[in-house]
DNA sequence: ATTATTTTATACACATGTGGACAAAATAAC
DNA sequence: GTTATTTTGTCCACATGTGTATAAAATAAT
């Protein structure tokens, strides 16, 4: 019932998705929005309450299809190094597929956002902590399976991989092709004995 | 000759500096600037042009003071492991000296122009791509000096170490203990086999 | 057909922001 | 003391941006 609405609220979310992970979020204004929406502000506010309303659920459309989703959806007993080689491969692919050259929206918003931004700088912080948390998780879990030294700090693992993760996606504004991104986070990943090379399989643990 | 200047220019480009590193480009208006420095929009456009012009400055105002500045003056001679070690080292105490949080203006301004802002995107894209010619360049020395394997693949490891590099000036600002910091450099690093360690000196090459 | 509901449209009252024009003030040199 | 020079201060004419209030339009249910 009550009037029906002129626009696809969920195609909106992507459009607004796209328009702040391309330009940012403060350069985003409800006015730019609403235009490119081809709707007014009254009916933007209607629809989302506020804009920062809006990218809570931007951000949780972004996580939904973030090359590192693979992580946080591990299946029990999958083999830990072969799923970190295969994930950090395809964000090196998306990355560079991007013609736009927008990089990561969670990394230009932890740019944008932490400690200056009050709420949404603990949001995105939250997120960051929640993939090194995850990281640490899966590491746990290799040594578990007998695939990772059990010698192993895996703290220190779990930060060299976010880190690795978080250099990618900001590098890959600047380092666009797909074959130097991948060669940067092969390099890593070998570094740290945990690159599971097709060819050759080193049980090195 | 002329009117004096009420107020001291360089210390201007100070002022400017750390505004745009804490709140970025865009969020620092000229009218928020000058407010800030106590002068007349009038007066800062007679002073720096424009804010682009003074965004320039600034950005090598800021160089001039970076904790990774020691890359681009190694003497010719110096132990390449040592220096990365070091400067990484330094990187991260400065990152977690700061207690405003504000990561790198670089790196903030990389995930601000570069695909986004014509000029100012293409000049940030310089500084990153000097910084990895730069660290090619001292791989390069590393190998003629005989401290770095010369099977190595340079380009690959210089990638490698921007990554770690730019994953560092970013993820400080989630991460902001200087032990994990540089915990997550010294896991990388030791990886990479480019770790000079002060305790167990291993000549791995 | 009336009613309740929801969205849309328009207007208000601001605050912020831009860049330039022009006059006034403060100095150095003559 | 006049002149040339440079910086300030003020005003203009806009464009962009915010959030809210209020009315009008379009539907579903009764």
């Amino acid at each position: 019932m009550g009037r029906p609405s002129k626009f696809d609220r969920d195609e909106a979310v992507d459009v607004v998705m796209n328009a702040i992970w391309r330009n940012g979020y403060e350069a985003s204004s409800v006015k730019a929005l609403s235009e490119q929406l081809g709707i007014t502000r009254s009916s933007f506010y209607n629809a989302f309450t506020s804009r920062e309303a809006l990218f809570r659920e931007v951000l949780e459309r972004y996580c939904d299809q973030s090359p590192d989703k693979a992580l946080t959806e591990a299946k029990q007993g999958i083999a830990i190094k072969a799923l970190l080689t295969r994930t950090f491969r395809n964000a090196c692919k998306a990355r560079s597929a991007d013609t736009e050259g927008r990089g990561c929206m969670v990394i230009n918003s932890v740019s944008e956002f932490c400690n200056v931004h009050d709420e949404l700088g603990d949001l995105m912080e939250g997120v960051v902590l929640g993939s090194l948390g995850n990281l640490e998780r899966l590491l746990h879990r290799g040594v578990a399976q007998g695939e990772i030294d059990e010698k192993r700090d895996i703290h220190a693992t779990a930060l060299a991989l976010q880190n690795l993760l978080m250099g990618l996606n900001i590098m890959c504004k600047v380092v666009r092709s797909e074959a130097e991104l991948w060669s940067a986070a092969e390099t890593t990943l070998s570094g740290l004995g945990l690159l599971e090379d097709n060819n050759t399989r080193q049980t090195g643990n």
